[in-house]
DNA sequence: AGCTACTCCTGGTAGC
DNA sequence: TGCTACCAGGAGTAGC
């Protein structure tokens, strides 16, 4: 699913052909995809509307609106499972799951694209509203190995579903928590108080790094509805180390990858190079 | 506080 | 071949 590296890459390619345009029309074909905000008066807020900037926070893409000069609101969009962005020239035939399509005043055209409609498109008068609570973007400097050991020690919860949650640190999903978790060598059930400094400083590192160079490779296409915007396949996934290698040697000690469910996630793990917690009655 | 379960969706795939 | 049943899951929410 697009996490933090899919959607930075979706940011850098959609973002010099998106700022500076004005939208003059737009399409909708389901309402859904707008989160709430009815057809009527989303095509109202659009029309118009000129994008300044797109920016990315967490896996979240925003598209900041003006009119006439001052500010007016924004677009956030959510990919979740399956959703895509691009801009093609005026006349490309869309995509049968095309949900929403802006008419832009060069005569291209943005398409969001998503075949299980789990994505949105929302226009908001304040998008940071939408944005608040979130934790700390993991490649910013404000995500230190100190702020991620105070983090874990001050909350009682399992790692797996702690990494996950978005308003503990933003941006990671279930494949790039397994491929973090594996490389610090972190069972996912362990419970965040007991991980210490040192195995902290692991896990920061891990998640800097494997997010890293998951962007530097455009992410990854773990399935056959995520490409990049320009419809090339990511070549993150050939990096996994655990995630849909199921039953396949550890590439660290040679153990079988397992596969158990955590928090409602297929979890991916090597038992011997990641020790599981001790379970008290 | 933190867990599980449920919801939204549909293409892909396993099993017969 | 063609059918059914189930799977994948990000995030929000409800309930315990």
């Amino acid at each position: 699913m697009p996490e933090l590296p899919e959607v930075e890459t979706v940011v850098r390619l959609i973002r010099p052909s998106l700022e500076g345009r004005k939208v003059t029309s737009s399409r909708v074909d389901w309402d859904r995809t707008l989160g709430g905000v009815s057809r009527r008066e989303f095509q109202r807020r659009l029309k118009g509307s000129r994008i300044d900037r797109i920016w990315r926070r967490a896996k979240f893409i925003v598209f900041d609106l003006s009119r006439d000069g001052r500010a007016a609101g924004g677009l956030v969009g959510h990919l979740r499972m399956t959703g895509r962005m691009h801009v093609e020239p005026k006349g490309t035939r869309p995509s049968p799951y095309c949900r929403v399509r802006l008419d832009l005043d060069d005569g291209q055209v943005f398409h969001f694209v998503d075949v299980r409609k789990f994505g949105r498109l929302v226009f908001h008068a304040e998008p940071d509203v939408l944005l608040e609570g979130l934790g700390p973007e993991p490649l910013e400097e404000e995500f230190t190995a100190e702020w991620l050991l105070a983090g874990l020690r001050s909350r009682k919860r399992m790692l797996k579903p702690l990494l996950l949650d978005q308003n503990f640190v933003a941006g990671l999903g279930n494949i790039y928590v397994d491929e973090c978790l594996h490389s610090a060598r972190l069972h996912p059930l362990r419970r965040s108080d007991t991980v210490t400094p040192a195995a902290a400083r692991r896990l920061w590192a891990a998640i800097r790094e494997t997010l890293q160079e998951a962007i530097e490779r455009e992410g990854s296409s773990f399935d056959t509805f995520y490409r990049t915007p320009e419809g090339q396949p990511g070549a993150y996934q050939h990096q996994f180390r655990v995630y849909g290698r199921t039953g396949k040697p550890c590439y660290d000690c040679g153990a079988a990858i397992a596969r158990i469910v955590v928090a409602q996630r297929g979890t991916h793990l090597c038992r011997k190079c990641q020790r599981a917690p001790r379970i008290r009655a």
